[in-house]
DNA sequence: AACTCGTGGTT
DNA sequence: TAACCAAGAGT
């Protein structure tokens, strides 16, 4: 019997060779700084389907108006829902503030540390309750996301569709910030979706996929079909940032439809009643008829 | 388990 | 220009 195994993993290798690409290659992310639990989560939030440079923008000013979970706590939800202007998903900033009273309620300030913890908190899933153990609390726990599952998928084809169990094979035992970290990174700059830098690549030789840029899988996904074949989150949208500007409006229902679709009829009516009904049980809005108007507003 | 939830840049 | 895409989560 020999000592170890026939084929013999790649994985040191690799290890060895995006660490150090990594080292050389990291973008300066203010949230790399800092391991801040509650900037730490902010920041991985934010990052929730949206791209890095449009979380640079809107980061910095987020945390210095909202400094600690406390101060966040305290804020209404129309200043949070403000503060997320342009960010997309507006849910996820009432469920940020409800995390942030949830923690100041019962966790005494303190953010939990453990994964299974941050599972029960709104708007942490898999992937943040991950990112933050390790980021925040230097936890070796392996990560995927959309990057490393596109690297992964790559580099280790054939191995089933799911990227987490790469991801926790071949976690390396130290330096597991910096290896998340970088394996999000290649992802990211080089191991792109569409055209893969694979000449830059460290780990070129080894990627079975290298300059064969996998024939994207025809994306049978969503219909989302809304108005016109316009998703409604459009319009959720358009109404939220409506209601940024200005804070109450007194109108008919009418004037609000033309307000965020044009060629709004009565019967649209109906669909935007829906609407609102929507924001409104996803804490975003505030409705009260008030005769033959609504009265709108960001939810306090 | 498919569907929904923004926003804006890229192709 | 229509489609795709981006540090996912909730239902």
């Amino acid at each position: 019997m020999s000592l170890r195994p026939t084929v013999r993993p790649a994985t040191p290798q690799l290890r060895r060779r995006i660490l150090a690409w990594y080292q050389t290659n990291a973008r300066n992310l203010p949230w790399r700084k800092t391991k801040n639990p509650y900037r730490i989560l902010i920041s991985e939030v934010m990052l929730q389907q949206t791209q890095v440079t449009r979380v640079l923008e809107k980061y910095h000013r987020f945390i210095r108006r909202f400094t600690s979970f406390e101060v966040l706590a305290r804020a209404s939800a129309a200043e949070v829902i403000r503060a997320w202007s342009g960010m997309g998903y507006n849910n996820r900033s009432v469920r940020l503030r409800e995390l942030a009273r949830i923690v100041r309620d019962r966790f005494n300030g303190r953010l939990p540390s453990r994964v299974d913890e941050l599972l029960l908190l709104p708007g942490i899933g898999r992937y943040t309750a991950h990112a933050v153990a390790c980021f925040a609390f230097g936890q070796r726990v392996p990560l995927a996301d959309t990057n490393i599952a596109r690297v992964l998928a790559r580099l280790f084809p054939g191995e089933g569709p799911d990227p987490w169990s790469i991801a926790d094979r071949i976690l390396p035992r130290r330096h597991v910030y910096e290896w998340n970290q970088a394996l999000m990174e290649l992802g990211a700059t080089i191991c792109t979706a569409a055209r893969p830098k694979c000449t830059s690549c460290p780990v070129v030789r080894m990627c079975p996929s290298a300059f064969s840029i996998a024939a994207r899988k025809a994306t049978l996904h969503k219909k989302e079909r809304g108005r016109n074949g316009i998703p409604n989150r459009i319009y959720r949208g358009r109404i939220i940032e409506l209601l940024r500007k200005s804070n109450s409006r007194g109108r008919g229902l009418m004037d609000i439809g033309r307000g965020v679709k044009p060629n709004f009829s009565a019967a649209d009516h109906k669909w935007l009643v829906t609407l609102l009904a929507g924001l409104e049980r996803d804490g975003l809005i505030q409705s009260r008829n008030r005769g033959n108007s609504v009265v709108l507003r960001l939810a306090s």
